[in-house]
DNA sequence: CTGTTAGCGCATTCAG
DNA sequence: CTGAATGCGCTAACAG
């Protein structure tokens, strides 16, 4: 009975975990697994994950794809050992061959990460649509010669967002010169590394497109650094729309993924997997983007 | 025979966790309670100790002081269940009921969170050396009116920091006005309110000391909104030095802690605690502090 | 040293 | 509808 046990777990009893998901066949676990903990993009989403599953009862385990060593097999290892009964990938890598070994039922979401094979729940925002957005504004406002900075190659959003960048670059009868893309890590450092890089070119880019907002505040920086005025001198829009994005100290123009929504999305999905005994098809949710003005874009420095 | 095993599980077996942990009465799980997650703060320190307990074959669940309802009586459950084998509390609130309840030898660590009734394994840095070191650094640059934003009153850290601070004030015969002291949440937003606040009051102070870096991102900022220049007008000096503090849109001169080494001592001592079968006593660890300058701490505007 | 058995603490079954 | 027995999958203790 229910009731019983409500009443005798608050008299003091607490039955053994164990011993429960034993028989019952449920860890009433989840993993969520994040590639880097540090970059705030993450724990905004990880918060809201983690206050959602912990209201359906489920609490969470974290994996990290950075240091936990071999991922795949300690997934595989705590999916067999039944140790949790239900994963989040928040993780835009693509190589990640972890996916492929949970096809046979087990639930599992992506959220943040395109889903080529369409084998599992998946939650993303239009990251296409997000790139040509950035695209048109940029040119809309009169830019000419644009650089970006992207995350890791391996990476479904890096991948998507410069499509859709350089699509409407096309469809806008505006050249694109490839010696002003730069990949690196979806870091503050490798924003400003790389911003530096770029601002010191000649001629210098009129603007910038950061793969994401973490990116794009090292971009900012390293203007500020090389006394480079934004939005007079360059221009610079992120992507994601973080909290620090709106701080003063950076005003960053930038491309709204609604990370709240798609965070409970993401742990809706993967609790009805949980609860329903019936086969669930993969479903994928695509989240509208849009464009979040502050100060960082202007138009193009009086062009000689 | 764990070489039997090890080859088994290589071939794909697995055992079931649940099981072995029922025997073997361990789960090889610790839990990690925080405050607030979105804080850029925790991550830092989260994602060292979720390495290090990964490295000695634990898993790491996560649990979140303010989004997990009834806290006190989950975390509990899963000691008395027998789901999780150690505790480290990452949080500086005074007033959690929790500790109390796992005096009985369960493993706890309590990482930046001072321990008044020593009872638990606790790692600190120097708080109040460190409010002092503040004092001092701003009175030898020539301050006389400082104020003062610390986080939550319940919080072990605002409470040693501000003390430190007063009295090496005291010591130097300087005096402290009231109407310069402000408490809010170790939130940037709140730094940025309260800073507004206090950058308002006439005559307004010529520094600000945040109790934490947060808080002084969030004072910065409220000084740019109000086109007050730091150092020049007003001095800004923070607490933690987290990443953050380093970027260029900030350059904040602080008081570090060293976080990374304080997260794997915290690691260590719950490590040794669940691997040991002897009674090891409580045992508290004094990180030293030091100052870190950058750029925001200069002398006070000239005086009239 | 290898193979067999008992039992960890529950939820679920079956009998009463 | 209530109460005792079964067994979930392992590891440890035991016997051979």
């Amino acid at each position: 009975m229910a009731l019983v046990l409500d009443a005798a777990e608050r008299k003091g009893y607490t039955p053994n975990l164990a011993a429960r998901s034993l028989i019952t066949r449920k860890s009433t676990t989840v993993a969520i697994v994040v590639a880097n903990i540090t970059n705030p993009f993450y724990p905004q989403l990880i918060e809201i994950l983690h206050n959602e599953f912990a209201l359906a009862g489920y609490r969470t385990i974290l994996l990290n794809e950075k240091t936990d060593a071999h991922l795949e097999s300690y997934v595989t290892d705590l999916v067999r050992g039944a140790a949790i009964d239900g994963l989040v990938y928040v993780s835009a890598l693509l190589d990640t061959p972890l996916i492929g070994n949970h096809d046979g039922g087990f639930p599992v979401v992506l959220l943040n990460r395109s889903n080529e094979r369409a084998t599992v729940d998946t939650v993303v925002s239009d990251n296409r649509a997000g790139g040509r957005l950035v695209a048109e504004t940029l040119v809309n406002s009169g830019h000419h010669r644009i650089a970006v900075v992207l995350g890791p190659k391996n990476t479904s959003t890096a991948r998507d967002r410069e499509a859709g960048f350089l699509d409407q670059l096309h469809a806008m009868d505006v050249p694109f010169d490839t010696e002003l893309k730069r990949a690196g890590q979806y870091s503050h450092e490798s924003g400003f590394e790389l911003g530096i890089e770029l601002l010191r070119t000649s001629p210098p880019p009129t603007a910038i497109f950061a793969a994401n907002d973490v990116l794009a505040l090292g971009v900012l920086d390293a203007a500020r650094r090389l006394q480079i005025a934004v939005p007079e001198d360059v221009s610079v829009i992120g992507f994601d729309d973080i909290d620090m994005a709106a701080w003063e100290a950076f005003r960053l123009t930038t491309v709204r993924q609604s990370l709240a929504d798609m965070a409970r999305a993401a742990a809706k999905l993967l609790l009805e997997r949980l609860t329903s005994k019936d086969k669930i098809p993969a479903r994928t949710l695509i989240f509208p983007i849009e464009l979040v003005s502050r100060s960082t874009v202007g138009p193009p420095p009086a062009s000689r």
